[in-house]
DNA sequence: GGTTATTATGTAACTAATTACATAATAGAT
DNA sequence: ATCTATTATGTAATTAGTTACATAATAACC
């Protein structure tokens, strides 16, 4: 009767565009009812600039998957929340160096035990969904960077 | 080494979101590289008027799960393209019907073949991911839907 | 039957990203 | 040392959506 569910694989892109934009706005909910200044959108920045340390935008921007015009756009508001801080690189004048303030440091502390939440319940979802489903996720993202979308269409047009 | 690889279930959300945005952008290079005009963004509205009739804006907007006002943007650049019309329901006078035009319908003819190509790349690649990746996605939505991501982190940190 | 609530549509402003383009600094080749 | 190609950053315009608000038509209630 549904028709979303009469897709099958044709809504793959659907479901999980659905699923991470859902997901998104979970992560905004929990920062805002915490009271905790912070915007989910900033997260994969942020985390990365406290594991890898200060890391110029291009690095940044190869390093989570995002266009160095978003990465820029996200670390203006960032600096302006200050938690980041921004260095020209003395030896090579065209990078800007991103880091975290001594202020970013600390709301790292804070964001810690929320992430650790976060991950518990995510967890407890992936249970319930079955027990497999972030190896096969990553499976799809490895079959894909193996043999492209693009690539194997065209094959598959070419041998029918 | 990678950040990205050790993110764990907090990656979820990017992962899912990089991928859905990667088959959307596939999705575009199908038609245009086969030159069909139509766009990867009207599809499921295509799909849902093609399989369920003339359906009005907001049943159309609850049924592909996408707020109204996309709808109406979508459904005016289909109009454009005349694969849509458009008239005032007679018995209610609020709604506005949309429906496939008689060149819309010539245009599912000649959509059909390309969905199904696409159908069995997509089946190759999940079937390489694994056997059960669609289950388990249906799977995650229904967990979600059973007991949402903020009740789960309510009774999460009440009960730690 | 008039008042109130709800539903359907439309518009405006905003959001979070992208691509395309411009410029400055560096590296490489000869 | 100079010309050329590449890399890093920044800006502008575009895209595909969203939320918030306005209005008209219908339904519900007494």
């Amino acid at each position: 009767m549904d028709i979303m569910e009469n897709l099958g694989t044709l809504a793959l892109g659907s479901s999980l565009k659905r699923l991470s934009d859902q997901l998104m706005q979970d992560g905004i909910r929990v920062y805002r009812e915490l009271g905790i200044e912070f915007e989910a959108k900033w997260f994969l920045v942020f985390y990365y600039l406290k594991n890898e340390g200060p890391t110029t935008v291009t690095a940044l921007s190869r390093g989570i998957g995002v266009s160095h015009p978003a990465i820029i756009q996200i670390a203006r508001e960032m600096i302006a929340a200050n938690l980041l801080a921004v260095y020209r690189d003395v030896s090579d004048k065209r990078k800007r160096v991103l880091a975290l303030t001594r202020y970013g440091k600390s709301k790292a502390q804070e964001l810690e035990p929320v992430w650790q939440a976060i991950r518990i319940v995510l967890q407890e979802l992936l249970n319930e969904a079955g027990s497999e489903f972030l190896n096969e996720l990553s499976g799809l993202e490895k079959a894909l960077q193996k043999r492209g979308f693009h690539q194997r269409f065209l094959d598959h047009c070419g041998k029918s």
